[in-house]
DNA sequence: GAATATTCAGATATTTTAGTCTTAATATAG
DNA sequence: CTATATTAAGACTAAAATATCTGAATATTC
């Protein structure tokens, strides 16, 4: 089996989502999120870190610590997020894992892979976190 | 990183597809596909083995021996190879991974991913490798 | 029947991804 | 200043995916 993201880069989403529909400033620590999205914890700390480190996440130590948005949440796409963790090689590689797939050199479904290939991207640019989570009322989190 | 289909799931695909130009009946060995498409040996003979025991292909063994299909070309699409490769969970599960998303109780680009879905769908069963072999000169394999 | 070319089956090895554990660093509250 | 709650970092383990190896089975050709 195979999905399209990886589970480490699925769990950023989920937890990058989560805090964008915290209030700015607002510190939420692992133990919150990982109860709320049912991630072992120190996978999920070592992924927080990680977006951190890129500048995606801000965090503080200590009691009331915790991770945050690092900028704006009308700024951040899920794009930004598939980008810190996967990466996008996904964009321009063939769907059948043929080398020399080009447009020149096309496989047998070249043309549709790129159209929906583009489809994805638009899914993940076209709406902020910010944006999403105005829609959302958290119904895909657990209860605490 | 993280791609859509298994590696796997690709050289299937590949094979599958290069076993489709040959003429009904012709027996290839993976000698022959492991150096037109450039797969690890052993690592093909797997998996060409995985798709005999699954009816989608034939095996001789003997000198004169090798793979063909198992079935007529028109009767096999992209998909087939797939479900028997990796399985389908991608058609009916959240592209950001959460549990609970359904259509009640959808994630944010539930909408949008299920059409996309659909498009990898339509990708893989609106063909069957006999018309995908008919317009494709063998663009993608490297020469003997 | 012997030699040879192939697939078959299963064990083993390697690499990547996923997940865990432990200790240190740091911020807060009292 | 001390106790405590947090993140940080890195080592470690487990599981899954990828790849390799070896010997057996089988079909063909001579």
């Amino acid at each position: 089996m195979s999905l399209i993201f990886s589970r480490q880069c699925e769990y950023a989403l989920q937890a990058v989502l989560y805090l964008a529909l915290k209030s700015h400033n607002e510190m939420t620590s692992i133990k919150e999120l990982t109860k709320r999205l049912d991630i072992p914890y120190h996978f999920l700390a070592k992924i927080l870190q990680d977006l951190t480190r890129k500048g995606l996440l801000s965090s503080l130590k200590g009691p009331t610590g915790g991770f945050g948005l690092g900028m704006p949440a009308k700024d951040i796409t899920l794009f930004h997020i598939v980008e810190a963790i996967d990466g996008v090689d996904f964009m321009h590689s063939c769907v059948m894992g043929f080398p020399e797939c080009t447009g020149k050199n096309p496989c047998a479904v070249h043309e549709k892979w790129a159209n929906l290939r583009d489809g994805v991207y638009t899914m993940l640019v076209s709406k902020n976190i910010a944006e999403m989570a105005k829609n959302m009322r958290k119904p895909e989190y657990q209860s605490a």
